[in-house]
RNA sequence: GUGAGCGUAGCUCAGCGGCAGAGCAUCGGACUGUGGCUCCGAGGGUCGGGGGUUCAAAUCCCCUCGCUCACCCCA
């Protein structure tokens, strides 16, 4: 008896589907497209890495490493492990979840760290200093500059735009230099993207979190404000104050925006040298005519950001309204082990961009997807051996065809055909074998054609382009 | 991990103690070489799952699972 269970996905990913797979590859073509044009080009990426990297780049205190990885292990390297152990007289019960009082979760999972622990990858920066440093990109002439796209993975709970698997496209700027003109021509890059998807709706804040010569200093003050009012904070806040209070500022405590904007801002208390690169970056942005916010409460998470940090919001989006984020990263490569190296890039959301681009209506699927130019009638075994080599012909001259496999009705068939979007339907039976001219009809306006085999491919071309009609429409912004 | 809302056909939902329903979609027919319209018909269900109350449960109660949104954090 067949099992009836019905399979579906698990929690917090999705499948993407036609139409929409149309407007996701064409936001990545776009995509590919500016960046490429910045002269940054693409590194493809394993998916999983040691989950050491993630935990000494993204920083053992996120979230993202304390608790949203997928980390696991190769189970043939765990059972050769238990079998080294078990040589060595040890009692294989120790090492059983349960079955000892004594062996507690944590000593079972120092037990598995003590071998090869992988994790899918929760974001890429990581992965490209990996790569950077590994293939000595550093003797390449002038900066390295690079993008990558692909799925993330992070364990959290999924609500409205945000998903367990996830996609993005990032850019990096590796190198010796960190001219804050570096730092603004990312953005800029950004803000093409965004106009290519035209997008209007968006707010681009920046801030500087400082470096590790005038940081310390500055969290330090933060946290005794903090201890002063920490009464007036709520939970999670109080917390913070102690692990780490410049998070406090990501709070979206009602009662405690009024506390927070009072706070001591990180900008009036750069060191010098951090102080001029953010005045730097903020001219570089001015003589791009790039309209920005200066956003003191923008922290960013993740342990590598330094100085520069930004990212891009939109008000189409839910409670996750950050399209975009990113910040300069100078230390990361020599933490990992590498040459001392300046660093910066981005990450966008796909998921999320997808999701403002269907917003504003601008662009959609059916405007940007391939449509199906010709649906091929035939009518009479006699007929099929031509509707073949039509369809072939018509393929190699680059058009969309479907070609039914089995005899359709007329009448059904011309309902198919227009039911399936196609712009005409190509009628091969028995007249047309006779006459050696096939009747191609157009469904936009119902008109009807007789051409000969070698004119029907030049005459779909002709009649309509083929693709983008809709946003060769639109009027450019 | 926490909170709230919601689970009935492929989709959107109605039904809220008494035979499992509608619209859309799908398939077939009216209609044998000319689509869209119209009409007729068909298929499709563990009413998320389990337990309880009741003569009788999609409906009331309990538990559980799932989804969505929000918190936390981030793209």
């Amino acid at each position: 008896m067949p099992d009836k269970r019905k399979f579906h996905t698990v929690r917090g990913v999705r499948d993407i589907l036609p139409p929409d797979s149309s407007l996701w590859n064409w936001f990545e073509a776009t995509a590919r497209d500016v960046l490429e044009s910045f002269n940054f080009r693409e590194i493809r990426l394993p998916i999983f890495e040691e989950t050491e990297l993630f935990a000494r780049s993204v920083g053992l205190e996120t979230d993202i490493v304390s608790k949203e990885m997928y980390t696991f292990h190769d189970p043939l390297d765990v059972e050769q492990a238990i079998k080294s152990v078990l040589g060595h007289g040890l009692d294989p019960t120790k090492v059983h979840l349960g079955s000892d009082a004594s062996t507690s979760t944590s000593q079972i999972w120092d037990f598995l760290n003590k071998f090869e622990s992988l994790t899918l990858r929760p974001e890429a920066t990581a992965s490209v200093a990996r790569a950077y440093i590994e293939n000595g990109m550093h003797t390449q002439p002038g900066l390295v500059k690079l993008y990558y796209a692909g799925p993330m993975f992070r364990r959290e709970r999924p609500q409205k735009g945000r998903y367990r698997q996830f996609y993005q496209i990032g850019a990096e700027v590796l190198g010796t230099s960190d001219h804050p003109a570096i730092d603004a021509e990312l953005i800029e890059m950004l803000t093409v993207l965004l106009e290519r998807c035209k997008l209007g709706n968006w707010t681009l804040l920046v801030n500087s979190i400082g470096d590790p010569n005038c940081r310390p200093a500055y969290v330090e003050l933060l946290r005794e404000e903090l201890r002063k009012v920490k009464d007036q904070l709520g939970q999670d806040s109080q917390r913070r104050v102690e692990t780490n209070p410049l998070r406090v500022f990501d709070s979206k405590v009602p009662e405690e925006q009024a506390l927070i904007t009072n706070l001591p801002k990180i900008t009036d208390h750069l060191c010098d040298a951090c102080r001029q690169h953010f005045d730097d970056l903020r001219r570089q942005l001015d003589l791009r005519s790039i309209p920005y916010t200066h956003e003191p409460r923008l922290v960013r998470g993740l342990d590598y950001y330094m100085r520069t940090t930004f990212e891009i919001t939109s008000t189409h989006l839910g409670a996750q309204n950050a399209l975009a984020g990113g910040g300069r990263y100078d230390g990361l490569v020599e933490m990992l082990g590498g040459p001392p190296t300046k660093g910066i890039g981005f990450a966008l959301g796909e998921d999320r961009f997808i999701e403002v681009i269907q917003a504003a209506g601008q662009i959609s699927a059916s405007s940007v997807g391939r449509p199906l130019d010709a649906f091929i009638v035939w009518m009479g075994a006699e007929s099929y051996p031509a509707a073949t080599r039509l369809a072939r012909r018509l393929r190699g001259d680059g058009l969309c065809v479907e070609l039914p496999a089995e005899e359709p009705k007329l009448r059904k068939a011309l309902s198919l055909a227009e039911r399936l979007g196609a712009r005409f339907a190509i009628i091969i039976g028995e007249n047309e074998i006779k006459t050696g001219v096939f009747a191609v009809k157009r469904f936009a306006d119902g008109k009807q054609e007789n051409l000969a085999e070698a004119d029907v491919a030049s005459f779909l071309r002709t009649s309509a382009p083929v693709a983008n009609e809709a946003e060769a429409k639109t009027p450019q912004t």
